[in-house]
DNA sequence: ACCTGAACACCGTTCAAGT
DNA sequence: ACCTGAACACCGTTCAAGT
């Protein structure tokens, strides 16, 4: 709907609107969902034109991984930038809030079939997204480690089990206090 | 290879050997190596055959993710049983160690692709696996309901960011130690 | 430089037919 | 009751050829 159907695209960002299209498929059909082939159809484009901007399937989904860890660091940043009073508090809800808001970006992300070694954009991108977490979770300090290892795995499992459904929520709770009380609860 | 090569398939339990054959392609090369017809072919049986048995690949993962709560389902009792000193502690410790020593099985288990609605071996597989731990992490009381989605959150997300290769092992370091740490970190 | 058309080797799935 | 053989509609990917 947003291509027009009869224009000869031998001109525009192609890139773009590839990736721009794979991200609505990727949110509403599931990393499953999005076919080459598909997204082609879904741009009005031969099914081997997409070859001319990505590696194949797999160069799509890193570039798409990249965007997310790109869009995470920016949310992450802002937060920062706000200077909240408690600021683990801020940011743990900012990450449960983008995980739950970008489901599938945010699997994407953590997916194992994109693998990080020899991949230096995908690594780089998700470096500097986990900075931003250091910066405020406790530094390098020999104990201080372990207490930012233990609240990053708590709010990343929350993020998880969340997005599953594993954990439950009840009649008229709001999903946001709820993540508030979980973080909250030292 | 445990498979041999020219017995005539139409007597023993097709059924069982392609979960056995599925089980060891599903760690090695991950879900998304799991073909069915891979399958059949490990098998030495017609691509047809698996569907007298799943329905479909869908069903074939549903069954392997049955599976997988029934092992975790047995290695949380095992520790309840166990009396262990600091239950919490070491039923987070054999969760953890479970997730990584049944990787791509236990990334199956919260898949979003597996439906748990309308799947009613699938969804007591996993209240089953879930009550085991209710069981210990304190109750139902309205407070202790923060506190126990609390430690779960904190022990899944563990699970998942080394299962991930998330969380930087450091030289030499033990992982059954970090666990512990992290764990014990209240 | 960028895209198309046609082809290749594969899938998952179905269905008649065999035993 | 359980399995085979052959077919169908699809993939991802490659490559010559077009503009």
């Amino acid at each position: 709907m947003s291509t027009p159907s009869n224009a000869p695209y031998h001109h525009g960002d192609l890139r773009r609107a590839l990736l721009d299209a794979a991200l609505l498929i990727l949110e509403r059909e599931g990393e499953t969902g999005l076919g080459l082939r598909d997204l082609a159809r879904a741009v009005g484009v031969s099914p081997a034109a997409p070859y001319r901007h990505f590696d194949g399937r797999a160069g799509l989904l890193e570039a798409l991984a990249v965007t997310g860890f790109q869009r995470f660091t920016r949310a992450m940043a802002d937060v920062s930038l706000s200077q909240p009073s408690d600021p683990l508090a801020a940011m743990g809800k900012t990450y449960v809030l983008f995980a739950l808001n970008n489901a599938a970006l945010f699997r994407l992300m953590f997916s194992p079939q994109l693998k990080r070694d020899n991949r230096p954009g995908l690594r780089m991108a998700a470096d500097a997204a986990f900075a931003t977490l250091r910066h405020v979770s406790g530094g390098d300090a020999p104990a201080g480690r372990i207490a930012a290892l233990a609240a990053w795995a708590r709010v990343h499992g929350l993020a998880v089990l969340l997005l599953d459904g594993q954990i439950a929520i009840q009649a008229g709770e709001d999903i946001d206090v709820l993540v508030s009380q979980i973080i909250e609860n030292q």
